[in-house]
DNA sequence: TAGGTATTTAGGTAAATATCTAAATAATCT
DNA sequence: AGATTATTTAGATATTTACCTAAATACCTA
C-alpha cells in the first residue's frame, strides 16, 4: 500500500501510467513525452515498478513497459471503505 | 488531485483518516492514539485540511475534526479510469 | 570486433518532508 | 487576574525525493 500510495504520488509518474494505458512503450519512448531527462523517467519507471504498477519486458535492446492494475485494487478498497 | 495523493502518502495520515471514520475526534484526542508529537499530529492536519479531506470545527478551547470524502471521488475515478 | 543505440547505475545537489523542542495563542476555571 | 489546558506556530535537523550529468551496461549491426 505504501509503495502505490508513494508511486502515485507524483504527476509524472502519474501521467506515465496513463500513456501506458494506451498501450505499452519502450522507455525511450516513455521519456520522449515528458521534459525530463532519461536516467529521471527510468528512476519513474522503477518506482512504479517497485509498487507493481508496471512491468517490464526486455526485447533486444529495448525495454517495453506495460501497465499493471490489479495492485489498484487494493487502494480502490481502502478508499471506498473509507467513504461508506 | 496532487494535495490529495500527497495527503495520503504517509501511514500516519491514512491512519488518522481511518479513525475519524468511526467518530469525529478532537486534535488531542487524534494525537493521543500516536507515538509522534502533537506538533506534528497537527502538521499532519494541516495537510489533510489542505486536500479538504478533513474540517475542523472550534468548540471552546478544543479543536474537533471531520472525515470529509467527497475529494476522494477524484482519485476514486482517476484510478477506475485507468484500470478499464 | 568495433561502433552505435537504448537503458540503467552512480554520484551529486536543491527542495520537500517528517519529526522534534520551545514558544505563542486561545479558551477555561478558580 | 492568574494558572491550567488545548492547539498551533516557529525554528531546527535528519531524511527523502526529484532532478541533473557522466559513466556503465546491454544489445545490435556492419
Amino acid at each position: 500500500m505504501n509503495k502505490i500510495f508513494k508511486a502515485l504520488n507524483d504527476p509524472t509518474r502519474r501521467d506515465i501510467l496513463q500513456l501506458l494505458k494506451e498501450k505499452d512503450l519502450t522507455a525511450g519512448e516513455i521519456a520522449d513525452a515528458f521534459n525530463i531527462t532519461k536516467p529521471s523517467i527510468s528512476h519513474h519507471l522503477d518506482i512504479l515498478h517497485q509498487a507493481d504498477l508496471v512491468t517490464s519486458e526486455k526485447r533486444g535492446q529495448f525495454v517495453i513497459y506495460s501497465l499493471t492494475t490489479t495492485v489498484l485494487d487494493d487502494i480502490l478498497n481502502w478508499l471506498v471503505t473509507l467513504k461508506d
